[in-house]
RNA sequence: GCCCGCCUGGCGGAAUGGCAGACGCAGCGGACUUAAAAUCCGCAGCCCCUAGGGCGUGGGGGUUCGAGUCCCCCGGCGGGCACCA
């Protein structure tokens, strides 16, 4: 060893790590052994962890938030591993949906072309990553296997009553004749066409998800292991509301219509009320406009509002007075104008409003505008009945009740009681409570998604298609020149005989929402090849889902269909869970800096040259180039990275160990070529760490000095299982970032060391073999982050070791080496800091007060005052108050 | 508009209510090198009459012996809003 330092001239540089022959050897490696491969039904020996990432949609290529995703299911599936669970770590395809279809109407490519060649696409490069995913329960929802048995399952649903038909608004684009997406209206107008989109009523299969709302509500507080923030999201979309129904009687009735009911959460402002409104879809509204061309006109304008909540609830306040008038249900005598308005959402509740704008934000703009009358009747603590009056805030804040009758003096809660109790006496209304969730339209008028199998026959109504005709196939052969559902009009496929009569019959052309795909897909994963949905045993030994990690976008629609989903395949026997994922974890998005030429185009970051001077400009032209915002990476503002190009550059290891070490996982990472370049020397310096002490180290399996006396030794030691344990308990608490530093700490002292080995007059047997363990450990505590490196590593301290450091059992950490013999306090004087002090671990209080006030830092702060208190935080702090 | 988050040095971030800035990126200085790269060592919140002190966790207030952390108000940025996935 001498020699080759005294002499570096005379060997060559030190063998560098060579990732790109060791990577795809260690994935096949892997692949051998069949490390990451585990049964449909385990055998029980081993606790089952089941670790699952959203599965992602085969856009062609995997993004940068592919890689962060994945990267994070992987640290934990490789760490559970090694903490001794059977882990499941499975991966697939969410294969239907908009984009195919866009590229078969753009480009003339089947859907099913474009979607299996960017899944082969996609798979090589999941594989490059070295994940350690069973590859043998791989499927895409558009595999025919896939969707035949989701078509089973609603067939099982429908039986049950969990599905029913309504009628439902979709956006209808009048030019291309086709139902688009929220997404493709812009600015209330189609996105091919430009045409402005109208609202269409369209007649749809729905999942009856309200049926589980409150269970939906109440199973939130189980789900201990789920962000907060997700299941105050969930809760507040389930949105439960008590309040009211109240009947106001129409002064004169329209058509058939004699009253109109309203859901109020605030029936003790009643008398504050100054107008009753309708939404533009309520009966009454059409109602009126039968004989009221105005108010027809009115709704029309309303149907081209859009049907997204957003756009409604943005869109200015707008109404129609149709003349009516209601009834007050307790002012004898008082009647109110009834209008049609815009911002009244017709899935809520009952369709209609009373309006009370003196303690409701929404109705004081519309009363403002309209010049309707405003009328306090909740008075604020402390204000003057005569004088208090609303100006540009609705007051919606508890008080007291006035100017309402029996309800006076009444507060808001009590006065809600009494008014229900009075409405409930006169027969005018009742207490309800009133859900936000809708149910869940499952229907979409497109070819690429799994055909709902029914079948609509003239003579027996609707059919479902029996079990045994099982999988409803989508036809091959489709044609995307014309507009609208390919599957309409297709000449043969929807012409079936009626399963029932035998008769010519139609089958449903319309597909299932993709979210259905995603709703089970879990489950799927236990027992990807059965010919059912699921088998019975392998889902109630893999399921729960133990740590599902997907994007905080997800929070509500997915999570909650999935939620209802587990339900629904209970209620069917599919399934004996209603939780389908345990613990979840929400990662943050990938950003990146966003480059702009002269001309206002957007640029790749590769087509942009930072100057030293912190100016950019355009590789080969040099034109000035503008940094922007750091923002999510996007296609439309170019700021991808293509982590194909940085594995090929980098390496998996560089890729992962950057992403998780930039930032806390939960949070928006940035994606930063600085960063993967650091990341990169890391990886190298653990390479170098490790060969430069193999020729010191002792032996494999050499224990490591249990008698060493205070020394370098023995701090090396400390630092292994300080690092040791530090490592575990970021990684049990998703602190991935923290596990990074804290594994870089340990080698900074292994480097310590290994000068302080390479100085030394005579070898230190002591310090080498602390080495040993502190290389090993580091080795160790590194593999679920940088798989590849620590297998090389292991191979080189350990050669001859049958086992893989992913065979390997987690490093467990000695509580003797974690304990300090002294501690550090803070000497603070009035809270501002001092001194410090060093201080026994089991030094006495009036030993450590002594000592602190001793400082002369501490005494000239205190400046001859008395003390007044002392509080000691053992192992922290000494605060004087003087 | 409504619901939910986030905000700490030049940058990413760390910190059971207890020494703010661990660890890293960028930077600066040094060693090695003919030179560069790579590597190694060191410095580093801001300000000050530099012993020492003052100010600092988006802004303002509060609770506490003590607040990045808890509470209230405000600002900025982001996610979701039911047919994008």
């Amino acid at each position: 060893m001498n020699d080759t330092a005294a002499t570096p001239s005379s060997s060559a540089a030190p063998p560098r790590h060579d990732f790109a022959a060791a990577e795809p050897r260690w994935q096949a490696e892997w692949e051998r052994r069949g490390c990451f491969a585990v049964p449909d039904v385990p055998d029980g020996s081993k606790p089952k962890y089941y670790v699952l990432e959203m599965f992602p949609y085969p856009s062609g290529k995997i993004h940068m938030g592919h890689v962060r995703n994945y990267t994070l299911g992987d640290v934990v599936a490789r760490y559970k591993r090694a903490r001794g669970y059977l882990v499941m770590h499975p991966m697939g395809w969410d294969a239907f949906g908009l984009p195919a279809e866009n590229a078969a109407r753009e480009r003339g490519i089947h859907p099913a072309k474009w979607t299996y060649e960017n899944i082969a696409n996609m798979r090589a490069e999941l594989k490059r990553m070295g994940l350690s995913l069973d590859w043998s329960r791989e499927f895409a929802t558009c595999d025919v296997e896939y969707y035949g048995q989701q078509q089973s399952l609603f067939l099982d649903f429908l039986a049950a009553g969990l599905v029913e038909r309504k009628e439902s608004w979709v956006n209808w684009d009048p030019v291309d004749q086709t139902v688009l997406a929220n997404e493709q209206v812009i600015d209330g107008r189609g996105w091919r066409s430009g045409a402005l989109v109208e609202k269409k009523k369209l007649s749809q299969w729905f999942f009856s998800i309200t049926k589980y709302a409150p269970e939906l509500l109440d199973a939130l507080k189980t789900l201990d292991r789920w962000p907060e923030r997700v299941k105050t999201m969930q809760a507040n979309w389930i949105g439960r509301s008590e309040g009211a129904r109240v009947r106001f009687r129409l002064a004169e009735p329209v058509a058939d219509l004699r009253e109109v009911e309203v859901f109020t959460t605030r029936p003790d402002t009643l008398f504050g009320m100054s107008f009753l409104a309708v939404a533009a879809e309520h009966p009454l509204a059409a109602a009126v406009a039968a004989r009221d061309a105005k108010a027809a006109e009115f709704i029309a304008e309303c149907r081209r509002m859009g049907t997204s909540e957003a756009a409604i609830e943005q869109a200015e306040k707008r109404g129609y007075d149709t003349g009516l008038r209601v009834a007050h249900p307790f002012i004898e005598g008082a009647s109110f104008p009834v209008w049609i308005a815009n911002f009244v959402l017709m899935e809520y509740g009952t369709g209609a409003i009373f309006g009370c704008p003196a303690h409701d934000q929404r109705d004081l703009e519309f009363a403002r505008k309209y010049g309707l009358p405003v009328r306090p009747v909740v008075l604020p603590p402390g204000a003057d009945p005569k004088t208090f009056a609303i100006g540009e805030d609705a007051y919606v804040e508890d008080g007291t009740i006035f100017n309402s009758g029996f309800m006076d003096g009444l507060g808001v809660a009590a006065a809600k009681r009494a008014a229900i109790e009075r409405l409930e006496a006169t027969g005018q209304g009742k207490g309800e409570v009133t859900w936000r969730l809708r149910d869940w339209g499952v229907s979409r008028q497109r070819y690429w998604g799994c055909p709902i199998p029914v079948i609509h026959c003239d003579a027996c109504g609707i059919v479902p298609v029996p079990k045994h005709q099982l999988p409803v196939a989508l036809p091959e052969d489709v044609d995307f020149s014309k507009p609208g559902n390919p599957l309409d009009h297709h000449p043969t496929w929807k012409h079936v005989p009626c399963p029932r009569c035998a008769r010519p019959a139609r089958r449903e052309t319309d597909t299932f929402d993709t979210f259905v795909d995603s709703s089970w897909y879990y489950a799927r994963f236990c027992s990807p090849r059965a010919e059912v949905p699921v088998m019975h045993a392998a889902v109630d030994a893999w399921l729960p889902v133990d740590q599902y990690i997907g994007g905080i976008e997800h929070a509500i629609l997915h999570l909650l269909y999935s939620r209802f989903f587990a339900r629904a395949m209970k209620a069917t026997g599919h399934l004996k869970i209603e939780e389908p994922f345990a613990g979840l974890f929400t990662q943050g998005m990938v950003t990146h800096e966003s480059y702009r030429a002269a001309d206002g185009s957007w640029l790749y970051p590769e087509e942009v040259e930072k100057r030293p001077d912190g100016t950019a400009v355009r590789v080969g032209t040099n034109e000035p180039v503008t940094v922007g915002r750091v923002e999510a990476m996007s296609k439309s503002k170019r700021n991808t990275v293509d982590p194909g190009a940085i594995i090929d550059r980098y390496g998996a290891d560089t890729a992962r160990w950057f992403i998780l070490s930039d930032n806390p996982p939960d949070r928006d990472m940035e994606w930063t070529e600085a960063g993967v370049a650091g990341a990169y020397r890391f990886t190298q310096r653990l390479h170098r760490l490790v060969t430069a002490a193999l020729p010191v180290l002792p032996p494999p399996g050499t224990p490591p000095a249990q008698d060493a006396a205070n020394g370098p030794a023995k701090a090396l030691r400390r630092a292994t299982h300080r690092a040791i344990a530090a490592v575990t308990e970021a990684l049990e608490s998703f602190a991935f970032n923290v596990a990074v530093a804290r594994i870089r700490e340990l080698a900074n002292a292994v480097a310590e060391a290994e000068a302080q080995a390479q100085a030394a007059t005579s070898p230190d047997p002591a310090l080498a073999a602390a080495l040993r363990e502190a290389l090993e450990t580091l080795t160790r505590l590194s593999g679920p982050m940088v798989p590849h490196l620590a297998e090389e590593l292991w191979s080189l301290l350990r050669p001859g070791e049958t086992r893989l450091v992913a065979e390997l059992p987690w490093p467990e950490a000695d509580p003797a080496l974690l304990q300090a013999e002294t501690v550090t306090l803070a000497v603070q004087v009035l809270g501002k800091l001092r001194a410090t002090i060093e201080v026994p671990v089991d030094a006495d209080e009036a030993t450590i007060f002594a000592l602190a006030e001793a400082q002369e830092n501490v005494q000239r702060a205190i400046g001859g005052k008395p003390i007044r208190k002392r509080i000691h935080v053992p192992g922290r702090v000494v605060n004087l108050v003087v």
